[in-house]
Parts: C-alpha cells; structure tokens; sequence
DNA sequence: GAATGTCTTGACAGCGCTGACTTGTCTGAT
DNA sequence: ATCAGACAAGTCAGCGCTGTCAAGACATTC
C-alpha cells in the first residue's frame, strides 16, 4: 500500500534510522549512503507520513499565518500575503494552516493553543496588526514558537521583512508638493497599525523639508476603510481652505476620498488630487487610476516565511528584511489647480 | 507536560479506549461513564493530539480548500469563501489547509497527493473553476476524498452549494428592461466557469420574456478581469448602434466598463447604465456605486463546508444546496437617454 | 601497541492514539 | 435452569517515524 521509511530501508539495505537521518539531512551519513538512500526514495516514490514525524519526532513540517478578521470584509492584501507565504511553503515541503484571529477577547489563546500544542505547529507568520498584540507574543514565546513578522511596528529583533513606507509615503507627499498643491490633507489608518504611524511620518516629514507647516487640521483619523475614507474626505472638504490634494493612507480610503469628491461635485484630479498607499487592484480600476505605492505584498509573504523556515533551520540571520517599494504615479494626481 | 488519552483515562478509572470512544462519540458508552469522561477531559483541559489520531486511525480532521490560482492576482472572493470555511471548521473542530492548484499542467495531482497521501486530508472544498476539473474529480475519486463544490457547472449527483445564478441574471436584466432599455450588451466570462454560462442564459431569457431580440453582436466575451471588461466594453462602444446598457458578468469587468465609459466620454448612469455581478466590496467604492447582485460568498463556504463535514459523518444529507441571492439596485443604473 | 577520539551505523523503545478482538454482564426467550 | 444476543468495557498490537544509546570501524596520539 503506502511505501513507508522501512521499505526504502529495506531495499538500500541499510537501516530505517539511517534512511531518518538523509530525510532530515542529519550531517552524519556517508556520501556514498546518502546518495543510494535518496535514490531509493526517488525510484519508490517515498512519502514520510507527517502524521508520524509530527508524533515521533518534534516537528511538525507545519506553519501558520495569523491574521487579524475582526475587519470585515477579506482584504486582497491578507489574500496575497497568503499566496506568499504558500509559494514559500511550497519550495520548501511546508505546509502552511491560515488562522484568523479576533484580536480583542482571549479567544487568541485558544486558537493559538489549538495551534501550536495540538498542531505541533513549528512557527508562524504575523500580519498586522497582529505582529504587536503584546499578549499574543507573550503567548508565542512562552509556547517557544518562532515567529515572523510582515511590517511589525515594534522591529527590534524582529524576524520579518517591511518596508520603507515612511520614505515611500515622504516621495508621493512630495510629488504633490512639486505639482504646485500647498494644502495637502491626510487621512491616517488605524493607530495600532505601524502602517499608520510610519505613513503620517514620512507626510508631515516631506511637508517640513518642503517648508510647509503641518496643520492639524489637516490630518484627520481613518480606519482604513472605504467608509472612513469617506466620512474623512466629507471633514476635509468643510475645512474653511479645503485641501487641494489629499493623501490617504490606503487605496480604499483613497477610494472613499474619490467617491466623495464625486458626490460633492469635486472633480478629480482637475479640483482634488487623491493619492493612496498600497496599490491593490481596485487603484487601476477607478476612475481616474489611483496614484499610490506599490507594495510587494506576495513577495513580503514569501520572504517573511523564508526568514522563518531559515529559522527553524537554525540559520540565525534574523533581523528584519527590507523590499523596495515603487511609486506609481497615475490619473489621480494632477497639478494644483490657480 | 501534555495532558495525554492515558491520564484522562487513569483520572476516570476507565481504559484509554473507553476514553477513545467517547472522543470519537461512538455509541457503545453509557451515559454515565461518558459524562464521567467528559467531565475529566474539560478539567484536566486535555486536546487531543491531531498527529497520533491521524496516524493512529483514518482521520485527520482535516480537509483542505482547492482554488485555481492562475488568475493572479487574489481575489476578495476565494478571500470570503475561505473565510466561510474556517468558520465552519472552528464550530466543528476540524483544521484547514489552503491549497491553490494550477489548473493546467499536472501540478494538481502531485500537489493533491500531497494533500491526500500525506496529511490523510478527508474531505476537499472546491472552488470554481477547480469543481468541474475532470482529471481532478477523477483523483478524487480514485483516492475516495470526499468533496463539496461551491457553484459546480454539472451539478448532477455533486454535494455543495449553488446559486440561482440565472434568474439572478435575468431579473437584473429585467431591471434594465424596466428602466427602458432596449439595447443591452453583455460581457461573459471564462467560458469554463459555471457562472458564465448561467448568467449569459440569464441575460438571454431576459430579453426573450421582454420580447427583444438576443443580437450576438452584443455578447462579447470577457475573462472575468477589469481589462477585459474595458476592452469588450471599447468593442461594445463602436457597435453602429452602441448599448444603452451593459451587464457585466461581473464585478471587475463591470468596473471596467465604467472605466472605459469614462476614458470614452460617456457618463454613467446618463449615457450608459452598467450592472455587475458579485457584489464585491469594490461595488460601494466606485462611482456612480454599482448595480449588482449579491451573492454571499462567505456563507456558500460555510454552508459547503458543513455539508462536507456531514458527509464524512456519515450523514448522506447531500445534494446541492441554494443559497438566496439578492439584488443590489445603486446608482449605476438609470432609465435609457431619450 | 594501547588508549583516545571521530565518524558512521544500528537496535530499540515509544510518541498518543485507534482497530480488531476479547471479555464480562445483563436481558429475555426457551 | 440454559442459552443466544445485545451491550459495555477492556486488552493489545501497531500506525510510521525519531530520540537515545550503544557499537563497530577507523584514524590519531604518545
């Protein structure tokens, strides 16, 4: 039926131990044996049984991402982390659980019990805002489970990749100022998200290299979300100078910033130049296309989990990886209008 | 350390296997001992390792959700169902694997024994287009895995969910009939996607009922994806006799359509009315928000995940099960000019 | 040449649970 | 009183693999 690890023993002659030892690349195997055991392997079509190597031993060949769901509805970002970290997975024979998680509640404890001490789960990947939930990294390390992490917030000695999104979001602060927009409003994320903090930086930075004061009310608090987008646009259209050019900080608040304009009887970018952060598909598919920030979202996916199965491996390399980011610069943005 | 079948055992004074069969609910138990045990296993807080019942018996409770990845990017809509499926497998105790397969090339059936062979998965959801893969079904079927399909195109003697997608279809048509149209253009998708068939059905019955002709020169084929809906749309446009109105077979197409009104100078609802189907969240995020129809992705996944676990208890509950849709009137569509 | 260390390999138990089989008890029919 | 049958509970091996320990084959040292 099943070829286990005995009958690839039996036909190399040696013992089951042995063929163990090449299937998890223990050090102390001849070349010579090495190589007829995985050939052995090979020509019988050898499967270990994970079930087994999970009882037995003290991996389990198993990761999983947590991400945060108390944010309805699915985001295509969480959905393309995921692919990453199943490209990932896949090159390197893991397998990978998605688990959602409340963050408020204590139901993370038992997910993350059911997880790792039913699961043997060996690490997992952390999206935000899940990479900063204090007890949930208590709860990591109290378990000893290795972890990764996709733009924490907190990065000291953090295993992950990011980005350089307060530079990223300084350039298209930027780019604004240098199409003449002197009222410049920006709309943040939700304060729990590094996203948020880093994004605000880098416009109130780009507003003071480029000599502009940073007025409060200019700034006005989102959820990253379309409605908030909207409801924040509505706030900075009643301003007495309403600004002529909007940041928000992502593309579906940004689309609630466009939506509203509409509604108002604004056109963009002729009356409102609007830009967002990210780069999901909708920024292509409004109208005018979305100026934003391109963020490799698989690829973070794919390199957060590397770090991690690098880690379990015991390759210490760990600090925090840096992707580029890539502006894009479309119809959404256009000279300050006067 | 781990609180194990054996400790419960001894701390009720009955055998591990009594412990055994009340963990897998078998019948053979009298209500006394089996409270005896149960009462025992939530004190002692003990979880069953998933990894010894695998190897052990011939459950894993695990199943595993299929979905054709090779449409990049990720959509919001694998995101819901997949959501639905998780919160199916939480209420019953079941863990799921993500498992993106590309439908060409034979890819699937290493990855699929992956899945089967090794991790003893028993039961798969397949996602459209995955659930009418007939080299899949096949697999499936030689390896005895249970599956339930979400919107199959042959849904004959097949466990899962469905729509009425073409009446949905055609009372969106008829809406538009409603409003005065009378040239009405139509996108398909993915000729291989149930969906598409059933919602050009529908559109086709539509016009018939209305006594309107079904010219092919309005039917356009589309893929699903926003370029294409701009360029059947642009098709559509340079007709002699351009549509007054055109249904999209989905959202992203729909929204491409938008666009390309946009591009070409024709302002929707006024000179053009479009409509969709999904109801993805991008609906509310465009301008004018879009007419669709909503179909409840999040709970097809769950409802098809049930009816999955179900069947692996053994209930043979199964035939296809309809969800109700419901239609999503916004300001995308308007009476015909003139 | 004996003692020591290094490298490669094997023997064996056991991870935590369930399947197949057996045992014991109680019921009702003969 | 005797036996078949139903039910409740137990015994035991073993799922496929790995950890621990031990042993054999060599090379190295003084």
């Amino acid at each position: 039926m099943r070829v286990r690890l005995e009958d690839v023993a039996r036909a190399t002659g040696v013992s089951p131990k042995t063929v163990s030892r090449v299937l998890n690349e223990e050090p102390s195997v001849s070349a010579a044996t090495r190589q007829r055991v995985l050939a052995a392997m090979k020509s019988m079509n050898y499967r270990p049984s994970p079930a087994a190597r999970g009882l037995a031993g003290n991996r389990s060949l198993l990761i999983a991402m947590l991400y945060d769901n108390s944010n309805n509805p699915a985001s295509t970002y969480l959905a393309e982390i995921q692919n990453g970290v199943l490209d990932a997975c896949e090159t390197n024979r893991y397998s990978m659980m998605a688990c959602p998680l409340r963050m408020l509640g204590k139901d993370f404890i038992r997910r993350l019990d059911a997880l790792v001490v039913d699961h043997h789960i060996d690490g997992v990947v952390l999206t935000p805002p899940l990479t900063d939930g204090r007890k949930l990294l208590a709860r990591l390390r109290e378990h000893k489970v290795a972890h990764a992490s996709i733009c924490p917030l907190h990065s000291k000695g953090v295993l992950g990749v990011c980005m350089d999104e307060t530079r990223a979001a300084a350039e298209l602060v930027a780019h604004l100022v240098g199409l003449g927009h002197r009222r410049i409003g920006h709309i943040t994320g939700i304060a729990s998200h590094g996203a948020s903090r880093w994004r605000r930086i880098g416009y109130e930075s780009a507003l003071a290299t480029a000599g502009l004061v940073v007025d409060p009310q200019y700034i006005v608090p989102g959820e990253f979300t379309f409605g908030s987008g909207v409801a924040a646009a509505r706030q900075l259209f009643a301003l007495p100078q309403r600004p002529s050019a909007i940041f928000a900080a992502n593309d579906d608040m940004a689309a609630g910033v466009m939506w509203a304009a509409n509604a108002a009887g604004l056109a963009v970018p002729r009356d409102l130049s609007v830009c967002g952060f990210d780069d999901t598909p909708m920024a292509t598919q409004l109208w005018p296309p979305l100026t934003t920030v391109h963020q490799p979202s698989r690829e973070m996916g794919r390199i957060a989990t590397l770090q991690l199965l690098g880690q379990l491996r015991g390759l210490d390399q760990g600090q925090l990886v840096q992707v580029p980011y890539t502006l894009q610069l479309r119809g959404s943005t256009a000279a300050a209008p006067g």
